[in-house]
DNA sequence: AAGTGGTCTAGACCACTTG
DNA sequence: AAGTGGTCTAGACCACTTG
C-alpha cells in the first residue's frame, strides 16, 4: 500500500512551511498549478488543499487563493500532561501500581477507534496512579502494537504509559471528552473510593503523525482531581 | 446561490437521527445507497459521509460502512459557547426556566471571587436550560453591578445571562474548573434526575477588560452531557 | 478577462470485510 | 462474489476576486 498522492502533495507543503520556503501569510499554489505540478487530476490536488486547511495549516478564500495560517499557539488548557509530572509540579510524590500490562485482541469498537482490525491483538495497561500515596487516577489503556512495539517491556512504575508513549510516537494530536459517571465496584476499590461515589472519566484519544496511538480512559475521585483551565482572549 | 446537493444529504441523515430513526451504532446507507437515492453521483454522497465523519456523527470503516456515532452533546472545554448557539447549532430548540433573578449581598467567598467588599449587592440569576425540553444545564450566577448594571432588567428567556453579558461587557479572560459531583435534592429535581446520579460541575470566572464579570457554577446531569476536546499540536 | 476556489458528474481501479 | 469505503481521473459550470 503506496502512500496516497494527495499525501504526498500535503507533505511537501508541510516540509516547505516547516523550511521556512513558506512563510505564514504565503500564497501557495492554487489547485491548478498543484495539480500540475505534481501531474495529478484537479481533486486530487484540491484534497491535499482542503486536508491542509481542516488542519489549520492553510486558509483559503475564493477567489483569492490559499495562504499559510499563522502557528497557532498552543493553549495551556488543552495541554495533555504526564500525570506523574504534574504531581511532580505541584511539589507531591507520585507512585503508581501497575495492575495489568498484557497483550489482547480488539472488539470491534476498540479496533474502530485504534485503526486496527477487529480480533487483531493489542496491547492493554491498567494502571493506578498516586499522590502522595492516595489514588487520584485510575488509567486504562489501549495501545496501537505498530506505534509502539515494546510497550509491554516497559516499566511502568518509573517511566508512566504516557511519558513513555510520547517518546516512542511523538504526539502530533489529541481528542478527548470529560465526563462524570458514578464510581462501580472496580473503580471504588481500586481508587479508595466508595461505590457511587461521583468520578471524573476523561476519554482520550492521541495520535501520532502515523495514525492512532493509543486510548486511554483515565478515572479519577471526584473529590479529589478536578480540571481547569485558564482562556485568553 | 441554492444549499448544495451534498448539505442536503447531510441534513437529511442529521435529522433522522435527531428524529430517532436512526439510533447510536445503527448503519446507515452507503455511498452508492445514497448516490442513488439523492440522484446524485457516488462523489457527493461520499462528501456528505466524509464530513458526518468528521464532524463526529457516524463513524466509516472501509468494508463495513458508516455508522451512527454516540450523539451524547460534546462542547469543547476550551471555548467559551454560549448554551443556546450550541444547542442551536445541534439543530434542536433551546428553551429555558428562569428560577430566580434578584439582588442580593456577596458573603465573604463570593465578595473575594468577584472582586467586591463583603456586604456589598450583587446580581444574582438561576435558570435551567433545556435541550429540546429535556433539562441539560442548571445555572447559577453571581454577577457584578458595576459591569452590567441593567442585569436584572433581562429577560433571559430570550437572551442568555451568557449571551447578555458577552455584549455588555465583552469576555477578555476565563477561568474555569471542571469537576465530578453528585445531584443533590435540589439539583435532582430542577434537572429531573435521580439523587446522587453523576454530575458535572464546570464553575467558571469570567473577566472583562475592566475586572471579574461573574461567577457561574453550571451543573449537568453525567448522562446527557460531555465536554470534548480537539488539541493540535 | 483571467484566475481562484466551490460544486458536481460518471466513470475507474483498489483494499477490505462479509457471506 | 458482492458490497463497502479509499483513491483518482478528466472533464464541467459556477460565484467570487483582481486587474
Amino acid at each position: 500500500m503506496s502512500t496516497p498522492r494527495y499525501a504526498t502533495i500535503k507533505e511537501a507543503l508541510r516540509s516547505q512551511i516547516s523550511q521556512g520556503i513558506l512563510s505564514p501569510g504565503d500564497r501557495v499554489s492554487s489547485e491548478n498549478q498543484l495539480a500540475a505540478e505534481f501531474s495529478v487530476s484537479r481533486m486530487t490536488a484540491r484534497r491535499a488543499l482542503l486536508e491542509l486547511a481542516e488542519d489549520g495549516v492553510v486558509l483559503r478564500s475564493q477567489g483569492l487563493g490559499s495562504f499559510v495560517a499563522d502557528n497557532r499557539p498552543i493553549s495551556s488548557i488543552t495541554q495533555i500532561r504526564d500525570i506523574a509530572e504534574e504531581i511532580a509540579q505541584r511539589g507531591h510524590q507520585h507512585s503508581c501500581h501497575v495492575l495489568q500490562q498484557i497483550e489482547t485482541s480488539a472488539d470491534s469498537t476498540n479496533a474502530l477507534q485504534l485503526g486496527l482490525k477487529p480480533g487483531e491483538r493489542l496491547f492493554y495497561s491498567e494502571i493506578v496512579h498516586m499522590e502522595d500515596g492516595v489514588p487520584i487516577q485510575h488509567e486504562t489503556r489501549r495501545v496501537n502494537p505498530r506505534m509502539a512495539p515494546d510497550y509491554l517491556a516497559q516499566d511502568f512504575a518509573t517511566n508512566t504509559p504516557s511519558a513513555y508513549l510520547s517518546a516512542v510516537a511523538p504526539l502530533t494530536e489529541a481528542e478527548q471528552s470529560v465526563e462524570a459517571t458514578l464510581a462501580d465496584a472496580d473503580n471504588a476499590a481500586t481508587l479508595g473510593t466508595e461505590k457511587n461515589s461521583a468520578c471524573l472519566k476523561i476519554t482520550r484519544r492521541t495520535f501520532s503523525e502515523r495514525g492512532v496511538v493509543s486510548l486511554a480512559v483515565l478515572i479519577h475521585p471526584g473529590d479529589r482531581y478536578r480540571l481547569g483551565s485558564h482562556i485568553n482572549y
